[in-house]
DNA sequence: CATGTTTGTTAGTTCAGCACACTTACATAT
DNA sequence: ATATGTAAGTGTGCTGAACTAACAAACATG
């Protein structure tokens, strides 16, 4: 059973287009708006879509009946006219299940809205399982929280450490003891529900944009833990890359003099990131010089692709006393490193979203392929 | 007025469809089959794109009165049923006009088929001129190609070096002393069909991608001239970035320590791998030590960009005795670089198109951008 | 020769969105 | 108070693209 709705598709992707897609389509840039910019008035989504009004009002209807909009009544403020009907996005309408496992040994999930607030948090102890035997602890996880959503539910979305396809096919996650494992279908098929797996730094990203910044010019987010991974949205969609592998930029070599990493080859970005060996840095040394040399080193990495891409925006997610000052060392060794029309519009930020910024983002991922809101 | 077809949009771009969109996108579906795939019959489309043999029909009766394909008679092997009709593209059905503003003082020129054969080719000193005087010189030698031109013209693709915005806007091109330039729409308004302007390595990496390699998990092209200047298709689209000015990894500072570099910073990549300096260095000392520093540098702004996106591909397009040994350094320094989940399908080699490799990316502009085929 | 298969066409249907005309509901001018 | 203007939202019928159904043409095979 494959739930990967159209809107999902890659832009790229030569498909045929039948009558729904249109209409689908329209529903979405309708739902965007809302969205985007709050409740409107038939007439204003006319205006801003360059839809006609009837087919706003037609397309509105649908929504209405589904639950997912409601009328707001008329605003205060008076014009000539008559008053227009404000209709807004229902933030509750339907729930989302986001389950994270990039914790360690752990499965974390919850139930959001659709505007990515937590309504109901829990978490289990992963126990050291893998493969099979945490593919049915995912599963009965979800099950679990299904049941108890009070709402009806727009999809489920799992963030997974390793390497994710964009089919929800989890190519490699060494910790929980995955390979070639279509996940997205197996879970679909048990819940009967869509199902989305993702990189839990692609969610992470995927949050950033949808509830944060949405950075026109590209984003690209940072997770400091255990390891480093990015995550990358560019044109407004997820960059999966190659072989799905896009973001991972932890085992990249910035000093080939540097210290051995795990990975086996020397001075890889993470020996200077990874958020056990900062602590430990940071305890036995001068603090300012730590930062400033793990700043640095981000930077050096960071430059070529700041450059390459024109992108715009990096951002930080990690322990808040780490990635404050990391970000502003960070965005001036980049600044150092690149010519002034790229550096111009640059900056270097800590995540908006703080911890739930993985599960906002599985969200986030869900409103994308359900109502194609992004 | 504003040639720019809807094809051309930007693949997020919230817009409304409207019916003729979907006709244009299916139009698009079967040119770019059989761009991509040679001749097929009718049946043969409808089974490739997903549409029913009626509308494959009705698509194929308007390309053929556009005289865009033309039946071939049918296939020598004979199997059950009806013989099939072949239809095929028109190569020179429609010619297109591309113009290159990257040689040095000097304005290059051709007339193109479909299939991005060079029919006529002249160019022009342009003697150090600049400003409207530069724009003027342009529109009057394209206005030339175009009157000698044997066929409908489908489009004029201009590709300059410097700044360019999606829609052709030169933000900002020292060389030819243009800044905030519309030059598209100037152009457009003077010659009377559809243009298209965009950097050189921008149109470069569009011909590598619509001639040759297709490049699906990202293509990088790396122009090695005066200067140094990248172009980058990610997903099929090219890459222009927060302000227009993607690819530019010329002056990232690739070592501290470095040579000055004549963009007032130390250590610029572009100072290993700007041709004259290669050139001066190869005369001075050890061949092999100087091309290997050089891709070893190389190598080193490649790696992160190559981790971060996953990326397939790189090309090298520029002399032939240079770029065939840094392609070899450069492939060898960058998988050291990066982990093998990035390096595993990575590859660098040199372009496929020579030095037509700028006008050919050009017609690819004009193709993706009236056609849809790309 | 009869049969099955594949191609491409004709005829009629479906459906999303549109233009147009209309009602409703308000502000403002007389 | 009445008339006028303006904006919002809704029926009605039309258009155009793609669909289904049915069929004729042209071939291979038993």
């Amino acid at each position: 059973m494959s739930w990967r709705s159209p809107t999902s598709r890659s832009p790229r992707e030569r498909i045929k287009l039948d009558r729904a897609d249109s209409r689908r389509h329209h529903r979405s840039m309708l739902l965007q708006e809302l969205f985007a910019a709050g409740p409107a008035s038939r007439a204003d989504l006319a205006r801003s879509s360059g839809l006609t009004r009837v087919t706003v009002s037609d397309l509105v209807a649908e929504l209405l009946t589904e639950g997912l909009v409601e009328e707001l009544g008329t605003p205060s403020e008076s014009r000539v006219g008559k008053p227009p009907t404000l209709v807004g996005l229902v933030a509750d309408a339907k729930h989302v299940v986001a389950i994270d496992l990039s914790v360690d040994d752990q499965v974390a999930g919850a139930v959001l809205t659709l505007e990515g607030q937590v309504v109901l948090r829990d978490a289990k102890p992963r126990q050291g399982r893998t493969g099979a035997d945490a593919v049915a602890l995912v599963s009965g996880f979800a099950a679990d929280l299904i049941a108890r959503s009070s709402r009806p539910l727009l999809g489920v979305a799992v963030a997974t450490p390793g390497v994710v396809t964009p089919d929800g096919v989890v190519l490699d996650a060494p910790n929980l003891g995955w390979h070639d494992l279509h996940l997205a279908d197996d879970l679909a098929a048990a819940l009967d529900l869509p199902v989305y797996v993702a990189n839990d730094a692609n969610t992470a990203v995927m949050g950033e944009f949808v509830f944060g910044s949405r950075g026109e010019g590209g984003l690209l987010l940072l997770r400091l833990s255990t390891g480093l991974g990015a995550g990358l949205v560019i044109n407004g969609a997820l960059l999966h890359g190659q072989g799905g592998a896009a973001g991972e930029i932890g085992h990249v070599q910035v000093d080939p003099g540097g210290p051995l990493c795990g990975c086996g080859r020397p001075g890889c970005l993470e020996t200077y990131l990874a958020v056990p060996r900062l602590r430990r840095e940071l305890a036995a040394g001068d603090a300012d010089a730590v930062l400033a040399d793990a700043g640095a080193r981000l930077g050096q990495a960071l430059a070529p692709v700041v450059a390459t891409l024109n992108l715009g925006e990096v951002v930080l997610s990690g322990p808040a006393d780490l990635v404050e000052p990391l970000a502003r060392v960070a965005e001036q060794a980049v600044r150092d490193r690149v010519m002034p029309v790229s550096a111009q519009q640059f900056v270097v930020r800590t995540s908006s979203l703080g911890d739930d910024g993985v599960l906002a983002g599985a969200t986030g991922v869900v409103l994308a392929g359900e109502l194609g809101v992004s």
